[in-house]
RNA sequence: GGGCCGUUAACUCAGUCGGUAGAGUAUCUGCCUUUUAAGCAGAGAGUCGCUGGUUCGAGCCCAGCACGGCCCA
């Protein structure tokens, strides 16, 4: 067992003979405390933000700043450090000759980490960076916990996400990250307002979980005494929106799945869904791909970039293909002649294509099939922008059916780099077909198809008080600013991702 | 759910054939008035993820577990 034992040098300075660095700063801490200053400040009045203080003149006076110390070059008789925060980091210059009563309490108190007020004279220094000669100095907070290793910072997953904080002091690029999906959320969002887009609220804890094809989080509500559910899609809630009036309306729904965690499924995530009345699924199309654009114009500043070596480009007008195109482009397979599940299974056996799943299944109906032939033959050759069109009727039970061809919907989906990043449709509004479609995924759960729709009655009776025709739209916001940062995990475009707890 | 990999000082990482636990950063002491991965000299710092097993002896070999990662379903 080891020995921590307090020794008073001659100076009066408290020193202990323990190592561990948490015990030494709180002695720092107590050290300041008996001075009889307050170690933990409430506020402090800044004059300028550290980006705007690095573009001041030389010369300029009572300059004053805050920030955390995140580097520390203490010198005998002066000490060069930079405090930093979320936009960057800023030098400073403690020179004896200016401070000199308050010149060793800097030295032998403040360390890497702890937060200060600084006030002083704007110079620049020999190698040329801006720079602060302080005057006056304030600790605001004092870390006790050293930093991360300043030239590696976190190099581990793990505690990058648990930990986020310290990976946004250490890592220009994950602050960079974040920043770049603010900025995408933000463009968006003037943009819809630009458009005369409404932003409402609508429930997380619903009755129904409905909307998307998707297992949701169980909780109870106490003072009801029911159980709820986390909602899984805002869908049903925005379109009982459109139905009370609001001719556009938009949510950045925080939506929950209880599913899989993997690379490109968090258990909570971010969607964007508008609705616009009196559009169809084609004034939609138009309308997104001039979104998409001016939005990834104004993130990244262009319409090029790359994911994961792969170089994709919005520009240009976009590629409209329907599944029918595409699947016999992809592998000869006519989905008119092929029209019902057992002549598709038998097209699908003739051509040879393996799909990784029990096709004769009695679960699996025919628009399933359909989307998995596609999903195997086409979709990961789809890189640049395509819409993707003419989807089966029976995996698309909220989408109003085409008025000339039964079996198939208005509806698209957008395909960048083999990710469908939106799913738009001319919203189904006729009561009765709706009733239908929630009767047929009712069949098909039977059958086995876990990923069926519950039906979900107080949306139909909303329909049946009668309901615009409207087109809605939905985006997988961490997906997007994942292909935008080249980001393979989605956690890492998530500050603080779901983790089991430590220990 | 299956397979593989990782877990060693506060941080980043070494650790050979099983034989007293290593470096850099950080910390502490001394020197140091334009540094910026400051420098020079010295010092302290470890439940080697956890629990068992094999062995005279385990960071290392074996089993189980925990947390994380990658791949597959």
């Amino acid at each position: 067992m080891k020995l921590a034992f307090t020794i008073y040098s001659v100076t009066g300075v408290g020193m202990t003979a323990t190592t561990n660095e948490y015990d030494i700063r709180k002695q720092k801490l107590a050290r300041i405390s008996d001075s009889g200053e307050i170690v933990y400040k409430d506020r402090y009045v800044v004059t300028h933000d550290l980006d705007a203080a690095c573009q001041l003149e030389d010369g300029t006076e009572n300059v004053a700043v805050a920030g955390r110390i995140v580097s520390l070059r203490k010198m005998g008789k002066m000490a060069f450090g930079h405090i930093a925060d979320i936009d960057g980091k800023f030098q400073f210059l403690m020179k004896k000759d200016f401070i000199e009563a308050t010149y060793q309490a800097f030295k032998d108190n403040v360390d890497i980490g702890d937060y200060i007020g600084l006030s002083g004279e704007i110079f620049t220094t020999k190698t040329q960076e801006k720079t602060l000669i302080v005057k006056e100095w304030t600790l605001l907070s004092k870390s006790l916990r050293p930093l991360p290793e300043k030239f590696h910072g976190i190099t581990d997953k793990e505690q990058k996400y648990r930990k986020r904080y310290l990976d946004l002091i250490s890592s220009r690029e994950s602050v960079r990250r974040f920043q770049l999906r603010t900025r995408f959320i933000n463009t968006i969002r003037a943009y819809l307002n630009r458009h005369k887009f409404i932003e409402i609220d609508t429930p997380v804890l619903t009755n129904k979980a409905s909307g998307a094809l998707a297992k949701p989080f169980l909780t109870h509500n106490n003072a009801l005494d029911i159980d709820v559910y986390l909602r899984i899609a805002p869908e049903t809630y925005l379109k009982r929106a459109i139905a009370g009036g609001y001719n556009r309306v938009y949510e950045f729904a925080r939506c929950f799945r209880n599913e899989g965690i993997d690379p490109s499924h968090l258990p909570d995530f971010t969607m964007l869904e508008y609705y616009a009345a009196y559009w169809n699924y084609l004034d939609n199309m138009a309308f997104t791909e001039s979104l998409i654009k001016a939005a990834v114009q104004e993130t990244i500043g262009g319409l090029q970039f790359t994911y994961q070596g792969t170089a994709i480009d919005l520009d240009g007008p976009w590629e409209k293909k329907s599944f029918r195109e595409l699947i016999m482009q992809d592998c000869g397979i006519d989905l008119v002649a092929a029209d019902d599940k057992a002549s598709l299974v038998a097209a699908i056996e003739a051509n040879g294509i393996t799909i990784d799943r029990d096709i004769k299944d009695k679960s699996i109906g025919y628009g399933t099939l359909v989307d998995l032939l596609y999903k195997k033959v086409s979709r990961p050759k789809l890189i640049n922008p395509t819409f993707l069109t003419e989807h089966p009727l029976d995996i698309s039970p909220l989408a109003r059916k085409n008025d000339d061809n039964p079996a198939i919907v208005d509806r698209f989906q957008l395909v960048i780099n083999g990710w469908e990043v939106v799913n738009a449709y001319s919203e189904l509004i006729d009561p009765i077909d709706q009733m239908d479609r929630f009767r047929s995924q009712l069949e098909a759960r039977e059958l086995g198809d876990m990923e069926a729709m519950e039906t979900d009655e107080e949306f139909v009776t909303c329909m049946e008080y009668g309901m615009p025709p409207m087109s809605g739209w939905g985006m997988g916001i961490d997906r997007f600013v994942a292909l935008l940062t080249d980001t393979e995990h989605l956690r890492d475009v998530v500050l603080f991702p779901l983790l089991k707890p430590e220990k």
